[in-house]
DNA sequence: CAGAATACCTGCGGGC
DNA sequence: TGCCCGCAGGTATTCT
């Protein structure tokens, strides 16, 4: 489910298909997701023509002619690109009809996602103006990092994890950055070394990319039968596989709680000590 | 102010 | 089989 490589995937995916096409239609189901969908949403995208997609962090930024469309998909919500539309399905919260007559449909089960609309620059709006850098900029370095982590007492974990440091970091692949960069989970994130921090941004940044590529490869069933982004079960060094062995020493990973957050590492090759 | 807890939902798997 | 519990990849808000 969708953490930033996703997100990415999923906008590469519909860009081809949604840039430059025009709402005709718009449908909602259910208001209720993390914000409540406005009740003059349908009639202010109508007739807005979409002129390009992007991303920041998590939110998928869908430039319309007079308003942006920002779309979280929280943690279980995907976007369905259909060219001949069948019945709606469970969770089916949000229909939108373009002028070629392709269906872009929001469904979400947890209905943590959310979908707004804002008519000042994005960047401007409340959800988007105190996020920090992008992981995969040239803004994400070392020097950033150990800048942002000199008095964080809080684990470097929940820090990579802090959307106000960086973006798009979810509890997947904040766990499997730190098994690569051999950083121990629950270290105090101002206890970080520069040669850790300089490790540490090679490896999310390789994870995230890796993932991306990942998604790419499935992309061309983007608009398969069903019309789902084929999401990606890569394979995870840490994450998910706690009790079995690390797949570099065989050592046993342990599971463990961190911030409320499931956190799985090997006690060996993550040893608190370099 | 930082950090921790809480809240929002449904679905699923495990234990009994 | 069915019920109850805990847990799930996010993140804004409330609390201490």
């Amino acid at each position: 489910m969708p953490e930033l490589p996703e997100v990415e995937t999923t906008l590469r995916g519909l860009s081809p298909y949604l840039q430059g096409n025009t709402i005709v239609q718009v449908s909602v189901y259910c208001r209720k997701l993390r914000w409540p969908i406005p009740i003059e949403f349908e009639s202010r995208l109508l007739q807005q023509p979409i002129q390009k997609l992007s991303r920041r962090g998590k939110y998928m930024l869908f430039y319309l002619k007079h308003d942006v469309l920002l779309i979280h998909l929280g943690m279980s919500g995907r976007l369905h690109l259909l060219t001949h539309p069948k019945h709606l399905e469970k969770h089916d919260h949000v229909e939108i009809t373009f002028a070629d007559n392709m269906v872009l449909r929001y469904n979400d089960p947890r209905r943590f996602g959310a979908m707004l609309l804002t008519s000042k620059p994005p960047m401007y709006h409340p959800l988007l103006s105190h996020l920090g850098v992008e992981p995969l900029s040239s803004e994400f370095r070392s020097e950033y990092l150990l800048q942002s982590l000199k008095n964080k007492s809080a684990s470097i974990k929940s820090s990579l994890m802090d959307s106000k440091i960086v973006v798009g970091i979810g509890n997947i692949y904040a766990a499997e950055s730190l098994f690569l960069a051999g950083i121990h989970p629950a270290m105090p994130a101002k206890q970080l070394t520069k040669t850790q921090a300089e490790e540490l941004v090679k490896c999310v940044q390789n994870v995230l990319l890796k993932a991306i590529e990942k998604g790419g490869t499935t992309l061309k069933d983007f608009l398969n039968s069903e019309g789902k982004p084929g999401y990606f079960a890569q394979q995870l060094n840490v994450y998910g596989r706690g009790g079995k062995p690390c797949l570099k020493c065989q050592t046993m990973l342990v599971s463990c709680l961190l911030g409320q957050r499931s956190t799985v590492y090997c006690p060996i090759c993550q040893a608190m000590d370099h």
